[in-house]
DNA sequence: GTGGTCTAGACCACC
DNA sequence: GTGGTCTAGACCACA
């Protein structure tokens, strides 16, 4: 996996389990990977897994289950609907709507974008 | 000005210089504000703000006379342009449909809200 | 570490890292000594130091590992001897040229100096 | 004329009069270009100029009539040749041996650039 | 431990 | 007045 540099990797770690549950690819009450394997497989140190584990306990979307591991919450789905819609909505859009105001982009424009986007990520 | 804590304070003035040069508030040839009169209207240390036009200066958007200060250049406004807008369809774009893919929600239902968007800083 | 005073002493310290990185005391992918280490050993302000590596690492000569330090890129060597060679040959040698004429130097003169500095400087 | 902005304006001035001087373009007891004449040529601040002749007045290399105007004085070229010679010798050519040295070059392979520069120079 | 940002205050050269 | 450099010291996030 590859990681932006302009925002903190732990971070980025805790969206892509988000991105899982939010997919379905790990379900409520699934267990999420080990902090060494998932260190492994992303290639950084597992101090840095923890803390997004950590963070994402923090939130509710997971919990641990002493000396079995880190467990997807029942109600993390719901959560992640709502506390990131409540994000987007309220943040993310306006400074959305701010730049292709500035950039002269209509909505519109968009569209076939988003329709390309959808094409090629629903058969890669 | 208020500042986002998430993001350099120094970045965001740049954005907010480049924002003015953007909407026309600033013309190629124009004078900027000299370092220590912008460090005073927006209440931070003069050496924030010599950072923001370091930067600035290092991307071509304004340049340096000697003892006179600093102005804008003369293709700032097609280098913004053309540097926000691949930013922003490359990087920005991709992250924002992943987004609101996840989040079920669909172009069209932003288009209302744009609209209000648009009303509300068209007439503060 | 002298420095001289008709130039930053930042650019002077970041000069010397490419001296090491040309001379191949810091090879590619070596991890450069930290801000706060060369801050002691040049005895500069820390500020100062990072300055140096900061404009080293927008001419890619340098990158940063978040939390781990800065590191030499890979291609530095090859970016210094292009860069550093053009510089030279298109505005300094004219420069040295032009000198030499005004002063009736002929290149033949400065032949024996030059065996003289290679000897010194061979042999300390 | 295009200035460096790496030198400080009014000595890029007082080296472009000395060059003169060298040159024999302007003569010893000849009267200096007029600060005001001198920075409409330069398009440059009159205060700018007149620093450049309090430089060189205080290296002796010109002297004032008092409303009159700069003169050269009659010792010019010896200070100037000896002046400048010793600088080059002492502090630019050390540096200059370091550079080609550090990018490889030989003194022969300058020989023919030489030769190209001063063909390009004596005959414009 | 590492880099990165910010403040405060000083001093300089330049126009 | 302008930009530019440097120091000192603080605080933070990251690995």
């Amino acid at each position: 996996m590859q990681f932006n540099q302009s925002q903190a990797i732990y971070l980025q770690i805790a969206d892509y389990v988000c991105d899982r549950v939010q997919t379905g690819q790990l379900k409520p009450e699934d267990r999420a990977p080990s902090v060494r394997e998932l260190a492994v497989t992303l290639e950084v140190n597992p101090n840095t897994v923890m803390r997004s584990y950590e963070h994402l306990q923090q939130q509710g979307i997971i919990y641990t289950k002493r000396g079995l591991g880190y467990y997807i919450s029942e109600d993390a789905l719901q959560k992640l609907n709502g506390q990131r819609r409540n994000q987007f909505l309220q943040e993310e859009l306006p400074a959305f709507f701010h730049k292709i105001h500035l950039l002269g982009i209509e909505l519109d424009e968009l569209k076939e974008r988003y329709d390309a986007f959808k094409a090629q990520h629903s058969n890669p």
